[in-house]
DNA sequence: AAGTGTGAAGTCTTTCACAGCT
DNA sequence: AGCTGTGAAAGACTTCACACTT
């Protein structure tokens, strides 16, 4: 996967934790927490606090020994690691019904997302208003990106066309993507490319369903514990 | 623990990446391909040709020295080690607008993955139809994951009452879970969850973007190369 | 000649366990 | 007394490189 070659390096293990660590001490800001332990923050997150102590030791020494860590301070300190101290600007391509729950997805506007464009090359969706943006012509990706510095694109498109479409975004400037199209983009090894596929999972969660089907019931003593 | 059951042992990352090459064999036999090394399926995929065939290695020797492996025969046997040898019976908790497209998302049916009932807790959204499906309250779960033979969830609820419903899906005999609530699941170790977070997803790649801008373009020579 | 299957080496990640700070 | 920060150990995963098979 990408390769840090920093000396600054956050290992990709923590990077992908960090977002959870974040969402988590938002949670807890919420309901009025200022200060936790890397004991109560792991529990909530379901990791194990040493490597929790670990992941945000990448960041600097937060904490306070004795005590824990401040809420807020641990938050700032978190988003400016992940860069999220400007909300990205998110297009997403593919208007079918993936796209348009994206769209309308409001989970993001609270995490420091904000989608600012909508794109299709069909014409008879092209113009159409959805979740407050009007959806615009794919071909005006460059102009569109340059404007409102988008920084990443979510794929939404069928299969079949989203190499395709993948190779415009870089094209136009864009190094980050999130694919939503169940299959692999071939890219330049500098863009950033995250999958998301949803049959994908279902298949990994068959093979533990039936893992724990012909495993049975016989040994293994079944404890209740916050997993993964 | 590691107790010397015969059971074979496939590492969980071998596991994750299984669907992945089913997917690309699945269309190189759509393409009439009928033999592949190793090496032309990683290229696909985007994996390193070692990792591949340490990774079949897991499901015994299907492959032919000099040759490579025949694309039928190989499917049926990485269909076969995740267990879809039936179709896995699904289940859509939250009929908001990601679960309306998550029922709506036609990619489900030929990747042995069948939507069988979608269930929400509103009475405004109760007995409406939504891709050929009746949503049903969610207190029928128990007695319709019994009679569809529901295996998996996936929870498309807000936040707030993910853990309260994830209860009820245990609690229903469901062992599997997709959850896409942006909140963390205290669940019995013998339940599996997987968890899709949009946000974090784009979280992760503002922090690759960043590392990017920061880096900037000294040292790192950038190959084309099929990454993630 | 070509390409699999796999020990062994290398790298990354997790967990332990405790010194050290407050 | 309590909890962080971190070396060191353990474990998991990846990659190399080549013996072996067709």
């Amino acid at each position: 996967m990408g390769s840090a070659t920093e000396r600054r390096g956050i290992p990709d293990a923590t990077v992908t934790r960090l977002p959870e660590y974040l969402r988590a001490l938002t949670s807890l800001a919420d309901t009025g927490v200022t200060s936790v332990s890397s004991e109560e923050l792991a529990t909530v997150v379901g990791v194990n606090s040493a490597k929790l102590r670990k992941d945000l030791s990448y960041l600097g020494s937060y904490g306070v020994r004795g005590v824990g860590y401040d809420v807020t301070h641990l938050s700032d300190q978190i988003s400016s690691a992940l860069g999220l101290t400007r909300d990205q600007a998110v297009a997403i391509i593919g208007m079918g019904n993936l796209g348009r729950a994206l769209a309308a997805y409001n989970g993001f506007a609270s995490r420091g997302v904000e989608v600012v464009a909508l794109l299709d090359h069909d014409p008879a969706v092209i113009g159409s208003r959805i979740a407050g943006l009007t959806v615009e012509p794919v071909a005006d990706l460059p102009r569109i990106t340059s404007e409102r510095e988008v920084t990443i694109a979510m794929l939404a498109t069928p299969a079949g066309s989203a190499q395709e479409v993948a190779d415009l975004v870089v094209a136009a400037g864009i190094t980050a993507i999130l694919n939503f199209a169940p299959t692999s983009l071939e890219l330049p090894a500098d863009v950033q490319v995250r999958k998301v596929d949803l049959a994908t999972e279902v298949q990994i969660l068959a093979f533990h369903a039936q893992q724990s089907r012909l495993g049975g019931l016989p040994a293994e003593p079944v404890l209740t514990e916050a997993v993964q």
